[in-house]
DNA sequence: AAATATTTAATGCATTTGCATGAAGATGTC
DNA sequence: GACATCTTCATGCAAATGCATTAAATATTT
């Protein structure tokens, strides 16, 4: 593998990073200025909601979410004393748990899409033209896919 | 503007975040394991390299780098501390002050490429195909340009 | 079934971040 | 030039994160 990345390559790296962290600030911001959680917090909600029975394995939300293992105990934690989110016993394993949503949870998904949403349409969709986000959308997924299994270097996860 | 968005921009919204998470702590863990300071530290080096006389005003890498003055205060702590950069008076603002690199932060810089580089070229050119860099940061340049000023919502930057 | 290894989750401790405030110099106004 | 305002930077304190370790349960090996 050629190792010196070519100029390109370390454009859209640079330009990556920073289209990322600009969006992600402005709509932490919008979240907060609304007194609402921050997106971390969605996404742990989102995905309870789309889970069967609204409840789902810290490990499975840690692959999902690509969380710590204690970030997300604390995540929990945080979420659980804040009511939206309960722990329970996990039956068919005893060392495991199940995070699931409570009613106060899906409520705040909700109230929180009603910003979160616009904030993205302002953030993301406002500057694309027409086909450019699936155009993005592809391209991204280009790096999203697995690196093809190289022998000599194992890449860990996490 | 309509609020809410289109299933393409939300997807590519989500891929944005989880690509440049993904690459970003590879390469974290790259520089890691080859007992590297963080990428931040990287981003302050290289622009030091570049700005003429290799100082600039804490201000000014506050600007370029999108960091927080308190982060940019601490990150600039412990980079003096590990003897990188030197804190200077500014001549023409007394308040202000000037952050030199040394030889040594110069000497990190090159080394820290050593291992930034191919991890850039691991973790993002290897993944696109001839002319996808291009057309990434085509549209990611999209993402970074400027609303064009909507009245009656000052957005506020930082 | 006993012993060993692996998986799941929590937590103590140090580091880093975020927020709010403060200090000190610069700039603008009258 | 005195006064209010803004800019630049540091810092105390609280919250969040990273790291390493531990405890408990399950899975695997022998």
């Amino acid at each position: 593998m050629k190792r010196e990345p070519a100029e390109e390559i370390v454009q859209a790296w640079a330009r990556l990073v920073r289209a990322a962290q600009t969006a992600q600030s402005g709509i932490e911001a919008a979240l907060k200025q609304a007194e609402l959680p921050p997106l971390a917090w969605y996404d742990v909600l989102l995905e309870l909601t789309r889970a069967p029975d609204g409840m789902l394995r810290p490990v499975e939300l840690e692959r999902r979410l690509l969380l710590a293992q204690y970030n997300a105990s604390r995540l929990i934690d945080r979420m659980a004393r804040a009511g939206l989110v309960a722990r329970r016993a996990c039956p068919e394993d005893g060392r495991g748990q199940l995070v699931a949503i409570t009613d106060d949870g899906r409520d705040m998904q909700r109230r929180m899409w009603r910003v979160y949403g616009p904030a993205i349409t302002e953030y993301v969709g406002a500057k694309l033209g027409p086909g450019d986000a699936r155009r993005l959308s592809d391209l991204l997924g280009k790096l999203l896919r697995e690196a093809p299994a190289e022998s000599g270097t194992p890449a860990e996860h996490h």
